[in-house]
DNA sequence: GTTTACGCATCCCCG
DNA sequence: ATGCGTAAAC
């Protein structure tokens, strides 16, 4: 393969696009950068979208083909953002360009390549779900005695299982550094550890980590592969590097490692995955580890006002471990960020939803505003106070649609049929029949352990316990149906049509709503051929659709909710970040870790960040029900110099809330009528701990 | 021995 | 709301 070489004198003036019109000094070198590695320092709101769309379409422009870039986003929905706008710059979709996640691009490898490490092409993905019964599996198999004080969740072993895989780390060096209260218990942790690696095996699965470990060791140990790949791979680009781990750090390598034209964008202030292994040095050490990097900086912030900005600036100072950069608006001014400390998380819920309908009339639309927070579900309150009053509104960051009991109770369906060595998959099948709990299901499992495919477990006779065996009957009946059916669609009515629908109508008072959802699905799969495609779109997508939405039909306008970290790379005119204070914000366990600090305050940066106009802090003084517990302001509130924001300080709590202000109401009343109710504007400056001498006057 | 029903604490962030 | 551990029922 002959290797492409840019040639310093292309002409841009050929190119339908005016690149220099159209980008800002900046932005326009990363464009037109030529062979070699590259860092791109990119502070929010500096246009790297942008920048990385136009890199894409400015690569195409100058012949190189589509297959061979690769460009690898955070999430699969930006990877198809991206593309679409590069469409909108060339007017043609480029077909063929390896675009979306790592692990769906180790995804697509490892279906190809799988059977080099010794798996097959239809092997399944395990969910965070299937892995934690798994690990579950594992302890009871392991006969540990978990009775000892404190022994660790199904989960949190997973946690620890999984960070050491991700961070290239033991499971006694997790213990040590991560959780020293287990150290006692390491070797069995390390043991249940190893089961849950064969067992996965056996089933012929990989979980999330898996996906991208087998990647990197197909193309360390298998030369002819890596060879392939990385000459097909002309140029990569890595957006959101700051958050990669090592991992996908060395895969980047290999990948890179014939023609090393590598890109990779990112901002070491917004790294907030260091709890998933994310390696802040991936991004700090690059130009040490490719000779020859060359770095760009973004440095214009085109989506803040200075107000907000400044915010951001004087917080993210604080921090020691970072490059240096400072942003700069373009915007005018417009109005400090407002603090607003509420009596109550009902009062802060409150002043939120009337201060929402307020900017709503000063004409903000509401799909330019949203509420941010650090945990799920610190949104609970406002989620109430948003019902009541008929906000609509689209909640991002808690159960995905493919993860509702009854939509995975189908996927487990499906996943046997594609892969019936899938124990998790048996597993969750087998639960949802009466008679039949975990010692029995795995009994069963024990028989067809062994078998090629779904039909010898149909033909072959099984030894079922007495009281289970009018359910065994039942699913046996169930699986022959699907095994008359190919189609991802067909195979989900398969399942509904028949005693699962009965199941969902015993089990679930509202059992409407989800049969809906089901067949919500099944139009949902008609759109795939093949069985395969269909589950690795379900298990990898995990930006697929929201389920909590309130209000409005499909295409009103909503405002969001969200958590921080779901709120990445996203912007809105006005934003609220909630729930500020000490012990939630930054939250307690952090502080316990080292870095924890400030990779909250990285958190609150990136949520700082968010907002275009206008920006909100709020926190309510007494956490809990109906305890007089006094919280503290969040340090990040504190910690700020005087006179950069703006207290607003809410008259006494009152009663429910007025019905005149409700969205639907409109008409009834004026839009000066919130902060009437809500309380005077403040002009005053804070500084530190000052205002919580208003928690009286509350 | 196994399943199920029920009361209890708990809940950070994600592909 | 979920998921855990424990105690009663099969």
């Amino acid at each position: 393969m002959k290797e492409f070489v840019l040639q310093d004198d292309f002409d841009l003036s050929r190119s339908t696009i005016d690149f220099k019109a159209e980008l800002n000094p900046e932005q326009l070198d990363v464009v037109l950068h030529g062979d070699g590695p590259a860092l791109v320092l990119a502070g929010a709101g500096s246009g790297k979208t942008r920048t990385i769309t136009y890199r894409v379409a400015y690569l195409l422009e100058r012949g190189v083909s589509a297959d061979n870039i690769l460009l690898v986003t955070f999430t699969n929905k930006a990877a198809k953002e991206m593309l679409s706008r590069v469409e909108g710059l060339l007017g043609r979709y480029p077909v063929g360009l390896w675009g979306g996640t790592f692990h769906s691009i180790a995804n697509r490898l490892l279906r190809i390549y799988g059977r080099e490490l010794g798996y097959s092409p239809s092997f399944t993905i395990l969910d965070q779900e299937d892995a934690k019964s798994l690990v579950k599996v594992c302890i009871k198999a392991l006969n540990v005695d978990t009775s000892a004080r404190r022994f660790p969740s199904p989960a949190k072993l997973h946690g620890m299982i999984s960070y050491g895989m991700n961070s290239g780390k033991t499971i006694p060096q997790v213990i040590e550094q991560k959780y020293p209260s287990f150290t006692e218990i390491a070797p069995i942790i390390e043991r249940i550890g190893e089961l849950y690696q064969v067992r996965k095996r056996e089933a012929d699965s990989m979980d999330f980590d898996d996906l991208l470990l087998n990647l990197r060791k197909l193309l360390q140990s298998h030369e002819g592969v890596r060879r392939k790949l990385a000459q097909q791979f002309e140029f990569i680009l890595v957006d959101e590097y700051q958050d990669t781990n090592v991992v996908q750090a060395e895969i980047v390598r290999q990948l890179a490692s014939e023609h090393g034209n590598i890109l990779v964008v990112g901002d070491d202030a917004q790294s907030i995955y260091s709890f998933r292994a994310a390696e802040i040095r991936n991004i700090l050490g690059f130009p040490q580890t490719y000779d020859q990097t060359k770095t760009f900086r973004l440095t214009t912030n085109y989506r803040s006002t200075p107000d907000i900005l400044a915010v951001a600036n004087a917080s993210i100072t604080q921090n020691k471990d970072q490059f240096k950069k400072e942003l700069t608006a373009v915007r005018g001014e417009m109005e400090r960020p407002n603090l607003v400390p509420a009596s109550n998380s009902s009062q802060e819920a409150q002043f939120i939803a009337q201060r929402i309908l307020a900017l709503r009339d000063e004409g903000v639309p509401l799909n330019e505003i949203a509420v941010l927070f650090r945990a799920a579900f610190h949104s609970q309150t406002l989620e109430f106070e948003l019902m009541k009053r008929d906000i609509p509104y689209e909640y991002r960051g808690g159960l995905k649609f493919f993860e509702r009991a009854h939509v995975k109770d189908i996927v487990a369906h499906l996943r046997i049929k594609q892969n019936p060595r899938d124990e998790m998959a048996w597993m969750r099948v087998l639960g949802l029949m009466n008679g039949i709990g975990i010692v029995t299901a795995q009994k069963i499992i024990g028989q067809i352990r062994d078998i090629e495919a779904l039909q010898d477990v149909l033909t072959r006779e099984i030894k079922v316990p007495k009281r289970a065996q009018a359910s065994w009957a039942m699913l046996v009946r169930t699986l022959t149906k699907m095994s008359a059916e190919e189609l991802p669609a067909d195979l989900i009515r398969a399942v509904t049509g028949g005693d699962y629908r009965d199941y969902v109508e015993a089990e679930y008072p509202d059992f409407m709503d989800r049969l809906d959802d089901l067949e919500q699905f099944a139009l949902f799969a008609e759109g795939y051929k093949s069985l395969t495609t269909f589950l690795d779109e379900v298990s990898l997508s995990a930006d697929y659709g929201s389920v909590r939405e309130q209000g409005g039909r499909e295409d009103d306008e909503k405002m969001v909710l969200s958590t921080i970290h779901q709120a990445k790379g996203l912007e809105w005119d006005a934003v609220f970040v909630m729930h500020l204070i000490d012990g939630k914000f930054p939250i307690g366990r952090a502080l316990e870790e080292k870095g924890g600090l400030e990779e909250e305050r990285r958190l609150f940066y990136v949520a700082t960040t968010r907002a275009r106009k206008h920006l909100f802090y709020t926190y309510p003084i007494t956490a809990g029900y109906d305890t007089l517990m006094i919280s503290q302001p969040s340090q990040f509130l504190q910690e700020l110099p005087t006179g950069l924001l703006e207290e607003v300080r809410l008259k006494a709590a009152y009663s429910a809330s007025p019905s005149r202000s409700r969205w639907n109401d409109r008409s009834d009343d004026g839009p000066t009528i919130v902060l009437d109710e809500m309380g005077e504007r403040v002009k005053k400056d804070i500084s530190g701990m000052s205002f919580l001498r208003d928690v009286n006057d509350l």
